[in-house]
DNA sequence: GATGAATGAGCGTTCATTCAT
DNA sequence: GATGAATGAACGCTCATTCAT
C-alpha cells in the first residue's frame, strides 16, 4: 500500500474514532460534522471524502465489534451457573470502566434509535441476546440444563436485567455504584431462576 | 380565578397535551415548536409565554406522575406473587399506552440527571424502589414471605428488570412488544425468585 | 389592513424586485438567497417567512404581467399592416429601453428555461405567440387578410423574427442598433410576406 | 511527437468530448468538473492540466465549428431559393443534430460576449452575415435577382430569424421542435421575401 | 503527466428565540 | 396575553481548485 492510501486509512480511521467519540459524549443530533472534523483536525470537505452523508459514519461506528466476551465463555468449561455470573461481572465492569458519563450519554442516544439510522441499535441488543442464547443452548446441549428449559426467556430475562442495571446506575447518577449490588442480584438471579432447570 | 387566566390556563394546558402528543409520535428533537403550536392552534410566540426554552415543555411532560399502582396493591388482598405480577403487568401497559416516543424522551431524560437539577429522577427511582419494598415488605409482616428475605436487593432487582424491559423496547425502537415477554418474564422472575422465600 | 399585515406585504415586494433585477442581471443559478435578502435590507430568514423555496421567488416574478401592446392593437383599427409595425417596434423598443446587460442577462437566462422551473419562459413564448395570432385572426375574421391566410406559420415567423432581432443585437454587444434595421426588416418581414394574403 | 504528447492530446480530447455529451445533456451548471473526468476515465486533477478553470472547456466547445453549410453552397447551382431553403434546413439541423443543452449553453455565452474577450462571437454573426450576403450577391451577379435587391436588409432579416428559431427552440426548452416549423417558416421567409426581387 | 486526498468557501434551508404591535 | 414577522446562527452538503506524491 501506498503513503498516501496509508495516510488516506488513517484519515478515515480518525474520522471513525473522533466520531465515535463525539456521539457516544453528546449523542448523533447534537453533533456536527465541522465537530467530527475540528476533533481529528481535518477540514469538513474531508468528511465528504470517507461517507456519502453524515449517517454513514454511524454504520462504520455499528459496524465495530462489540465486545467478545461470549466466545471466550463458550470456550471455558465451567458451569453455566459460573459462565452467566461472570458475563453478569464482566458486562457491568466494562459499563463501569467506561465511566458514568459515557454510559449515561449511550444510554440517552441508544434509547431514541432514530439517531442510529440503520438499526444498528437493534444489532446490538440482538447480538446480546444471541450471546446469551448461544450460552444457554450449550449448556441445554451438554445435558447441564434440561431440555425444556426456556432458554429464549431466560435470555431475554437476564438481558433485560443487565440493561436495566446499567440505566438504573446512570439514572441514580451513580449514587448506586453496580459493584455494591452486581454479585448480590447476579446471584439472585441466576442461581435460582436456574435451579429448576438445571440438571437432568 | 379571573377569566383571563381560566383561558391561560387552558392555553397551556392544549400547549402541553400538544406537545407530549407530537413527542410521542414524532419524538423531541423531530418536532419544531412551531410544529406544537400549530397543533393547538396558537401562535409561534404564545409558546414563549409560558415556556423559556422548547426543552423546557419536556420538563412538564416528564413530571407528570408515571404511575400510581403501588398504594392500590397495597390494599388489595391477593398473594405476594399475584401483586408482583400485576405490578409488572401494570407498569408496562403503563410505558406501553404512554407511547414508545414518550417513554425514549424520558429514558433520554432520565438518563442525564444533570438535566432535572431538582433531583427528580432520582426520587422517581427512590419513590419505584420504596414501593416495592413497601410490598414486599407488607409480605414479610404478614408471613407470606420468610423473614431472612433479602427485601432490598429483591426490590432492584425487579425494579431494574423493569427498567431494563422499558428501555430494551425503547432501544429496539418498538421491535421487542413488551406484551410478548412480559408474561413470561415475569413468572420467571418472580415465581422463581420468590419461591425460596415463600411460606414460614 | 394592519400596519404589520402592510409592512410584511411590503417586505415581500420587495424581495420580489430584488429577486427580479439580481436574477435577471446575474441569472437564478449565480445569485444566492443571502443577495436578495442582503439587496433589499432583510435578514436571509426573513426569504423564507415568504417562499418556501428559492424557486418560488422565480413563479412570483414569471407571474408578474407581460406588457399589454397586443390588447391595445386589438382596439385600434388601423390596418393589419400597421399593426404589426407598431408591434415590431414596440417589442424592440421594449428591449432596448430595458438596455443591452438587462436584455443580454435575460437572454442567457431564457436560453436556460431549467433556471426558471415552472415553465414561466414557455408561457411568455406562448404569450407573445398568441398575441400575434390573435391579432392575425381578427385581421382573416374582418377580412382583411384572406381566410387561407397560414396564421400559425406568420405568427411563427414574426416572434422567432423577434427574438432573433433581440438576440443578434445581445451577441453583437450592442454593434447593431435594433433602430438601424427595425424599420427595414419589418418592412421586409411584414409587408412582404403578408401581400399574398392581403384582400380578398 | 512523443508518445506522451499524443497521450496527452488523446486525453485532452476525451476530456473535451466528455465534456460537450455531458452539457448536451445536462447543461453545464448541473454537472461538475468530476462528472466529466469520471465520464472520461481519468481523474479529477487531470482535468486541471488542461484547462485552468471550468468554464474554459466551455470556450473550446464553443469555439468548435458550427457550420460550413455556405462554402459549398456558393458551388451549387441551383436556384436561390433552393439553395436558401437549403441553408435554412441544414443550419436547423445541424443545431438540432449538436443537441438542445448544447445549443443552449452556446445561446448564454454567445448572448454575453463578454466571456469570449477574444470577438469569438462576432466573428460568428459576422461570418453566417457575409455567408448569407455572398449567396444573395452571387445571385445578383449572376442575374438571378435584381440589382436593387437591398442584400444586406435580407441577409440580416435570414440570420436574425436563423437565431430567432435556435433561440425559441432553447428558450422552448426543446417543446417547438424546429423540425415542424422548419419547412413551412422557411417557405414563408424566403419563396415570399424573395419573389418581389427575382427576375431581371 | 496523472492522481486523488484535502481544502474551505459557499449554498439552501431550518428553527429557536425575540419583540414591536 | 397573543401575535407572527424578523432574526441570525447553525447545519448538511457540494464542488471548484490545489498540491504533494
Amino acid at each position: 500500500m501506498s503513503k498516501r492510501q496509508e495516510a488516506a486509512l488513517e484519515t478515515r480511521r480518525k474520522l471513525v474514532e473522533a466520531g465515535e467519540q463525539l456521539i457516544s459524549q453528546h449523542g448523533f443530533e447534537h453533533i456536527s460534522v465541522e465537530d467530527i472534523t475540528n476533533a481529528c483536525g481535518c477540514s469538513k470537505g474531508t468528511f465528504y471524502t470517507y461517507f456519502k452523508k453524515k449517517e454513514d459514519i454511524v454504520d462504520e461506528i455499528n459496524r465495530r465489534p462489540f465486545d467478545q466476551t461470549i466466545e471466550r465463555l463458550l470456550k471455558e468449561d465451567s458451569g453455566i451457573v459460573e459462565k452467566l455470573m461472570q458475563y453478569f461481572n464482566e458486562f457491568m465492569d466494562n459499563v463501569q470502566y467506561k465511566g458514568l458519563r459515557i454510559a449515561q450519554q449511550w444510554m440517552k442516544n441508544v434509547a431514541d434509535p432514530s439517531a442510529f439510522p440503520d438499526g444498528g441499535v437493534n444489532e446490538k441488543l440482538a447480538f446480546d441476546y444471541c450471546g446469551l442464547k448461544e450460552l444457554l443452548d450449550q449448556a441445554v446441549e451438554q445435558g447441564e440444563l434440561r431440555q425444556d428449559t426456556p432458554v429464549d426467556a431466560l435470555s431475554w430475562l437476564l438481558i433485560t436485567e443487565l440493561y436495566g442495571m446499567t440505566f438504573c446506575w446512570c439514572m441514580s447518577d451513580g449514587a448506586f455504584e453496580p459493584g455494591d449490588w452486581k454479585d448480590q442480584l447476579s446471584k439472585l438471579q441466576i442461581k435460582q431462576v436456574l435451579s429448576d432447570y438445571i440438571g437432568g
